[in-house]
DNA sequence: CGGGACATTGAACAGTTTCAAAGCGCGTGG
DNA sequence: CCACGCGCTTTGAAACTGTTCAATGTCCCG
């Protein structure tokens, strides 16, 4: 099966260096509705101030950088990913608009983040966020279920990693990205990302990526109108696939 | 390379189905000190009458019962894991003596916990633990900074099954193991977890394991005196192989 | 219209799985 | 106390999925 052999191929990522440092901001939290979810309650300390943009292959931050703030994605989508010195790369997480990232994991970056496409983003000086944690039990509580989702969701990583093929990979992810993006009912989903993204994110080379694909369309569990849109139009079909990996 | 085409060939548990009901304990937390881990900070919660033993093999709560306690584990070595209809089998992690289990994920368990070897544990309930989190903001610190350990801990198996090889898998597993029960140093290794076990934790088959093992012992960086107990004779070469997967 | 990055397809190769059988250790019972 | 039996581990050989290498195709942007 699949373990990387992993040369070193790797799309010789345009990026620009992009430190960033964003003035600390100190804005008063306003009182947030307890139905709302931890990015909606951040967003409601919205600060023009503190808005970032990043260009397409951008690095936003690099692993091991001090992480000073917590990342609101406007706009666009990132990955969260892993670079060795053999040249392998793991792409952990894709993170989207209105997710978070970099609230856990202490003071430093464990990830490098880089655009996926054109981002926007928010910055949250981890000072404030934590002195909010410190003062409204309220919000801790968000933090906490946050955390917990975050972890239950990257545990299910681990399975898809450790116990499906290559067709069944690919099912786990589109389905998990059609909830994300809420276009399981539509049927059409947007890819941000290329195709080298997801096979790296599955433990997969983009040959087989493409067989993949190619394989679902063949059977019309999907439609390819063009490299970065998929229709689906066997969400069962799919979801057997997934198996245990799919909520459903 | 190596996705699973895990048939079902698990081994038949010979697991009793022992449902566990402890009665909840209302003890006052004692002043712990500061520099205390969450779990030395649970156990002067110390009380008798929250333990429990469970023998290999035995299941000590299935995926989705209700999460009344938190489990710190006394002795032996458990194993989370989750069975798909199919039979294949993930195991997502292996808790062992002085670990916490069942801390996060809310109020159903979200795996199934069985015991390797035979497991003293003692019970916390909950609702115990929610109150400390609430009075207590050292006690909080030590959660959130345990949840960040435990999230690293996962996203690093998530690099380990999407880019390395059986090789390789091998060593992170054996490097981790070493230093979680800090046999670095000594280079002598017990292996609570058998073959299967540890095939399941790193999406490999028992046959791949033996063959990893054997591997590693003609080139003289393992000796295998027996079946649980492995001597690290070169700890370089494991690291080597386990690249940015061990930590230092 | 041309160029380059990305996607796709093909063919050969390789690591891992699968199937099968033998080896070993350990507890139980005679 | 020894022998048998069962479960787990180990080894071998063949099959198979995914990788690697290579070439072609496609789309977008300048």
């Amino acid at each position: 099966m699949s373990v990387s052999f992993h040369a070193v191929r790797r799309q010789p990522a345009t990026g620009h260096s992009t430190a960033f440092h964003a003035t600390a901001v100190h804005s008063v939290a306003p009182p947030a509705p307890v139905t709302a979810s931890l990015p909606e309650h951040l967003s409601l300390l919205r600060d023009p101030g503190t808005i970032q943009r990043f260009a397409r292959n951008e690095t936003i931050f690099h692993e091991g950088d001090p992480a000073r703030h917590i990342l609101q994605i406007l706009s666009g989508t990132v990955r969260l990913c892993r670079h060795t010195p053999d040249g392998r790369r793991h792409v952990a997480e894709f993170v989207m608009a209105g997710d978070l990232c970099g609230v856990f994991g202490g003071t430093a970056q464990s990830f490098t983040a880089e655009a996926v496409t054109g981002v926007g983003v928010m910055l949250h000086p981890r000072a404030q966020f934590d002195r909010m944690a410190e003062c409204d039990p309220a919000f801790r509580a968000k933090v906490l279920s946050h955390l917990s989702t975050h972890l239950l969701s990257v545990q299910m990583h681990s399975f898809v990693l450790g116990c499906q093929n290559a067709k069944e990979r690919l099912a786990s992810f589109i389905l998990r990205l059609a909830e994300r993006t809420g276009a399981t009912r539509s049927g059409r989903l947007e890819l941000a990302m290329g195709r080298q993204d997801i096979a790296d994110h599955l433990g997969l080379t983009v040959e087989t990526i493409c067989r993949a694909i190619t394989a679902l369309r063949n059977e019309r569990v999907l439609d390819v109108p063009n490299t970065h849109q998929l229709v689906l139009r066997n969400v069962d079909a799919l979801s057997d696939l997934a198996g245990a990996a799919s909520l459903n």
